[in-house]
DNA sequence: GGTACCTGTCATATTAAATATTACAGGAGG
DNA sequence: CCTCCTGTAATATTTAATATGACAGGTACC
């Protein structure tokens, strides 16, 4: 049960351009710096989100920004960004069950029911967080462990 | 963004369970032909649903029964008994974040809010779809492909 | 016009996780 | 004592995630 790194990468990034765009030109080799992955994986990243109108960067540049406010951009958003109709496959399915058994011939109907539930109810749940409060949050641990130390 | 299939194998299994278990001796190779799944497999998830008091198995014999009604058997009992705390680790977190840098050496904690706040509302709406929804959905399928279609 | 640094996007490792396979000890029952 | 089953370990194999190296083209500065 496991989703990948990507969304947390994201939001790592997001909160540094929040937090420094301002006074740095941002790009994606400092973002890599300071994430620890690769600057091609922060690219592809930034790529997704920069099409999905969440932030926008100037070619051969950087000068990475956020294209709207930070309390205009979900978890939803991000995900979504990342990889569209993620949620869909968010259940793996058996692919091959038996044709000739009344609940292997059924099954990937009957589970459509049950997974939709989930996958909408899951989408509300990622919507429901925004970017300013991950950003509020990330202020008030700063807070508590200074740079100094 | 992937879970694992083995959530919809269990549930495969449970359907078959309850549908079959009064009139066949249902084993793991029976389950393996019906999911498509090698009987190793199936007796892993088996086990775990075992372990979990959903269903009971007689060493040796097969005799795979639920253990409970399905009313009482929900999809968060079903994912935690495959894999217990798989929610927590639902959300992958780039392991090596700069230290140096304030974003990188707060993110795994500023990510405790917005993460938590997603992996209880999926928890709710796991408990929210139980087996015997899942079971009425089978039928009502099954009814529309009958075995002779 | 050349240099330096950047983005965007290939193609291709490398790593880690999921699934499959083989094997075998031990229970149950005819 | 033979057969079929469970439970579990050790080990492939497959597939997805992440990392890496390479390069064409944009921008700015000198």
């Amino acid at each position: 049960m496991h989703i990948s790194q990507k969304c947390s990468v994201a939001l790592h990034c997001l909160i540094f351009i929040n937090e420094y765009s301002g006074s740095t030109n941002v790009t994606s080799s400092l973002l890599a710096m300071s994430t620890g992955c690769n600057p091609v994986i922060i690219r592809n990243i930034l790529g997704g989100l920069k099409n999905a109108g969440i932030i926008s960067t100037q070619s051969g540049v950087g000068n990475t920004k956020l294209a709207r406010p930070p309390e205009d951009i979900t978890l939803y958003d991000v995900c979504n960004a990342l990889e569209p109709d993620g949620l869909k496959k968010l259940f793996g399915i058996h692919p091959f069950p038996a044709a000739l058994c009344p609940v292997g011939r059924s099954i990937h109907t009957v589970l459509e029911m049950p997974y939709g539930v989930v996958q909408r109810d899951l989408a509300e749940s990622l919507k429901s967080v925004r970017l300013d409060s991950i950003i509020e949050q990330f202020r008030g641990v700063s807070a508590q462990a200074p740079p100094a130390g």
